[in-house]
RNA sequence: GCCCGGGUGGCGAAAUCGGUAGACGCAAGGGACUUAAAAUCCCUUUUCAGCAAUGAAGUGCGGGUUCGAGUCCCGCCCCGGGCACCA
């Protein structure tokens, strides 16, 4: 053994050591006991750095954990390998997407390797493999012959940097979450995934996820946005010159019913369906039509800022209330989305953006809830009331508290065919098709004669072709491939062209999970069996910037293939942990996430070389609470290489005292607890306190952080002992037990050192396949507990008193104790307070 | 605007059920060892007063409940995140 701590031979070595043993391969047949362990999956990049390496630090420390715990665990790893970078570098370099993802994928192992972190590899999977994307196509000609994959023209997120479309969920801002270009709108043909067919289960299902932070669930409950309401038919007045109206009606979603007798016009949406028909040869019409060329400009940004002033324009046609049958005027407003029908009914007096909007264009406005003061009055408002109140001037409803009014006016409304309760959902459509080669090609072939036809099963997968130019042009680099472009129609044999579009990465990691317990199968997706066996996932890890995006499309899919009758759960993550984001101060003095592009990285090669791969993985770990943000401090680092060191030198300088103890002679500690003296038992009974509370850390909140200090604070424990050979064999055999508990309890988060350790302690079995250290209940006990003395609350001495003590005789201790009756003296007792274990407290006036 | 988190020493933080605030670590200061440095070890380190014993104050601010509040309640302020012209 050496002396100094030999970090940089001990931990090649032992990476090796697991690799060649097969101990992170899971045998998937033996289903009893199992707990599954999933990373998101990254993206091949090509460098990771320590703020990368958090998740991976946390999850291989909790499979470390679980597999001494007796769990037969499964961790595998994958990567998530389509995507614009490789693309743009390809444009770039010249360098094929695929040459360069792989040789990323081979850089970011060798990284994870040099962590520590462990896994099956026998699972791996690469979603840009044909092997892989296969089986995404597969499940995408499942979902267009089920109606859920469609294809439609829309107005669609476009980055004019990416040269692509994007979905709602990658628009921030009104930017692209990728490159920060402000994301314009086109109409365009595109894919869709039809997602709001699942928004009630999505949004339902969420309770059932006890294992989810509350504020993912908020998160995407927000997203999905699900409001109820009432649906209203206006009924359109006939046009004078007699032309017809592709509708009589237009109808509007509304979840305030109850001020329907305050409406006093109707705007639509810019972009409503038959608007260019109602007006068409009106006098109007011109206005109207540059109106929304106009609204059309208008940025995501422009038109989701608060400070727009709304733009609106009156059509020349009128629509009536059926509530009040009078007639109103029919508008365009730029501030209308198209959401629920694209129209909305205005009431003035009780919705400030129509008081707004009414001021501005001199609308009429009527009131139609009173407060419940009865003070309000049109011409003193400066604003619109939207409160509750009674309903008012609102015929047979005048009166009516307006909660009430909103099912009575929705049952008036049913009853007399002019409307319906209904529900609406914030969440759209997931648009999936990028105009870009990097990504898996939708299996879609367009005929002269069939239409769109799905490519048959046995020709799968479309293979993306190998000679392409990569230059973003706004078509799919694919469509220029001849080659790739030109095929025959599945169904009737003639020629035919191909989608040139492909999927969106999110496809390819909504299933990724399911896939690696089938990684090899070239013969299915989905391996059922397998799949139920060992899913939902026990534990997910990854970050919270995913909370939306990643996290619910794998449910959207999940019950997709659940309802294919593939699976039989329709939920994949039993739990999920999301940790915080590793930041640190950038070259402009601010902190940042950690990223390359902020020039604050951290590159863990040079720390493993200076410290080892122990000392990054304690400290990451060390940092703070997991779920949170963590500053990354270099100073810091020092901290937990020095303990690293102190526990290596501790086992060093004793190693013969600790080989002479017999392994046996631990094992009997607990029944000779009685003739301990006073030093070793506290030692002792410090091991099985520790025990307990890093066993409660890891177990509830993966709170790695208290669980290293608890460590920490034994190995004080274990130096106050002063042992020596004098020592005797008794203080002797509980140092080593002592020690022996350190370095398993630290072996989940620094394996290596605990792994060489543990082997100069004479154990042969590797310490993964140790026991985790049980806590003896009699070790725990103490013959005299400190106690606080309060008087007033305020502490004025502390006390030892015998464990068995009741509460009258610690009562009776307190009273007689002087710095009791020093703070007592002359006054009078009103009562005391004996909380055993813990504190006397003697109210006193 | 609405909905979630959060605010504790110079810094990262801890305090499991309302029960001794600041564990553990970083940084800083002092000391030991050394020719010297590194490494290591020991001591001090919430603030104020005091040589000290000790006392007082103290968990964003103001109230409240309680024998007792970082923790519970009410009202504010600030920071982070999500949603937001969604009718």
């Amino acid at each position: 053994m050496n002396e100094k701590y030999p970090f940089s031979e001990i931990e090649p070595k032992w990476q090796q050591s697991w690799a060649d043993s097969g101990l992170f391969k899971t045998d998937l047949s033996d289903t009893e006991n199992k707990y599954y362990c999933l990373m998101m999956f990254p993206y091949p990049s090509g460098k990771l750095h320590v703020g990368h390496g958090r998740n991976y630090i946390i999850g291989d420390a909790v499979v470390r954990y679980k597999k001494m715990r007796g769990h037969n665990v499964l961790s595998p790893m994958g990567w998530d390998a389509f995507g614009l970078p490789a693309e743009n570098a390809a444009i770039k370099t010249g360098t094929p997407p695929r040459e360069s993802t792989l040789s990323n994928i081979a850089i970011m192992k060798e990284q994870l390797a040099a962590w520590g972190c462990c896994y099956d590899w026998d699972k791996e999977v690469a979603s840009c493999e044909p092997e892989y994307y296969k089986w995404t196509q597969w499940l995408f000609i499942q979902m267009f012959n089920r109606g859920l994959a469609y294809k439609k023209k829309s107005n669609v997120n476009w980055c004019p940097d990416c040269a692509t479309v994007l979905a709602n969920e990658q628009v921030v801002d009104g930017c692209c979450d990728r490159c920060d270009s402000t994301v314009i709108q086109k109409a365009l043909e595109q894919w869709f995934f039809k997602i709001t067919d699942y928004a009630q289960r999505l949004l339902d299902d969420l309770d059932t996820l006890d294992g989810w932070p509350e504020r993912v669930k908020t998160m995407q409950r927000n997203w999905i946005g699900r409001s109820e309401g009432t649906e209203i038919d206006f009924a359109l007045v006939p046009r004078e010159d007699g032309a017809n109206d592709p509708s009589d009606k237009v109808s509007c979603f509304t979840t305030r019913v109850d001020t329907i007798y305050g409406c006093t016009y109707m705007v639509l949406a810019p972009e409503y369906g038959d608007l260019k028909e109602l007006i068409a040869g009106l006098p109007q019409e011109t206005e109207v039509l540059q109106f929304v060329a106009d609204s059309a400009k208008l940025t995501n940004i422009d038109r989701e800022s608060d400070t727009l002033e709304k733009k609106g324009i009156f059509t020349g046609r009128y629509v009536v209330n059926p509530y009040t049958n009078e007639k109103v005027p029919l508008w365009v407003g730029d501030y209308v989305l198209m959401y629920g029908t694209g129209a909305v009914m205005a009431v003035p007096a009780h919705d400030t953006r129509d008081w707004a909007f009414a001021k501005k264009y001199d609308l009429p406005i009527k009131l139609s809830i009173q407060n419940p003061e009865g003070s309000l009055v049109l011409t003193e408002m400066d604003d619109a009331y939207t409160e509750d109140g009674a309903c008012f001037d609102s015929a047979e409803f005048t009166g009516m508290p307006n909660r009430e009014a909103i099912s009575a006016m929705a049952k008036k409304a049913e009853a007399e065919g002019f409307g319906k309760s209904c529900i609406n959902f914030r969440l759209r459509d997931w648009l999936i098709s990028r105009q870009r080669y990097w990504g898996a090609p939708i299996p879609i072939v367009y005929c002269d004669r069939c239409g769109t036809v799905p490519v048959n099963d046995d020709e799968l997968p479309v293979r993306l072709p190998e000679n392409v130019e990569f230059k973003p042009t706004g078509e799919s680099p694919l469509a220029a491939s001849q080659e790739f472009m030109n095929c025959e129609c599945p169904k009737c044999g003639e020629p035919a062209r191909r989608e040139s579009d492909t999927m969106d990465t999110f496809v390819d990691s909504s299933w990724y999970f399911l896939r690696y317990l089938s990684a090899q199968d070239s013969t299915q997706a989905i391996d059922t069996k397998a799949a139920n066996d060992w899913l939902p996932v026990d534990q997910y890890i990854g970050g919270i910037e995913h909370a939306i995006l990643h996290l619910l499309y794998a449910r959207f899919f999940t019950k997709v293939v659940s309802d294919l009758g593939l699976i039989d759960f329709d939920e994949p993550f039993a739990k999920l942990f999301t940790q915080g984001m590793i930041c640190k101060k950038g070259p402009d003095g601010n902190l940042h996430k950690m990223s390359k592009s902020k020039g604050n990285v951290v590159s863990p090669n040079e720390l493993i070389e200076n410290y080892g791969a122990d000392t990054v993985r304690l400290y990451t770990l060390f940092i703070g609470p997991p779920e949170k943000e963590a500053e990354w401090n270099d100073t810091a680092v020092e901290g937990s290489y020095r303990f690293l060191k102190r526990i290596w030198t501790r086992v060093w300088q004793h190693k013969e005292l600790l080989a002479s103890v017999s392994p046996d002679s631990c094992g009997e500690l607990a029944e000779s607890i009685g003739k301990m003296e006073k030093p070793e038992r506290d030692l002792f009974r410090k091991v099985h306190e520790s025990v307990q509370k890093i066993t409660h850390d890891l177990d509830g909140a993966f709170h790695f952080h208290t669980a290293i200090s608890a460590i920490m604070e034994l190995m004080n424990a274990v130096d106050a002992v002063k042992v020596s050979d004098n020592s005797s064999e008794q203080v002797k055999a509980v140092f080593r037990d002592a020690m022996e508990k350190v370095i398993l309890l630290i072996s989940p988060f620094a394996p290596h050192i605990a792994e060489e350790l543990w082997k100069e302690l004479g154990h042969d079995g590797g310490v993964l396949s140790a026991d985790w250290p049980e806590v003896i209940e009699e070790a725990l006990h103490r013959d005299e507990i400190q106690m606080a003395l309060q008087v007033n609350g305020k502490v004025r001495e502390q006390i030892f008193v015998p464990s068995s003590a009741g509460k009258d005789e610690i009562e009776k201790i307190a009273m007689e104790n002087p710095a009791v009756q020093k703070w007592t003296e002359g006054k009078t007792i009103r009562k005391v307070i004996v909380v055993p274990g813990r504190l006397v407290n003697i109210a006193v006036s």
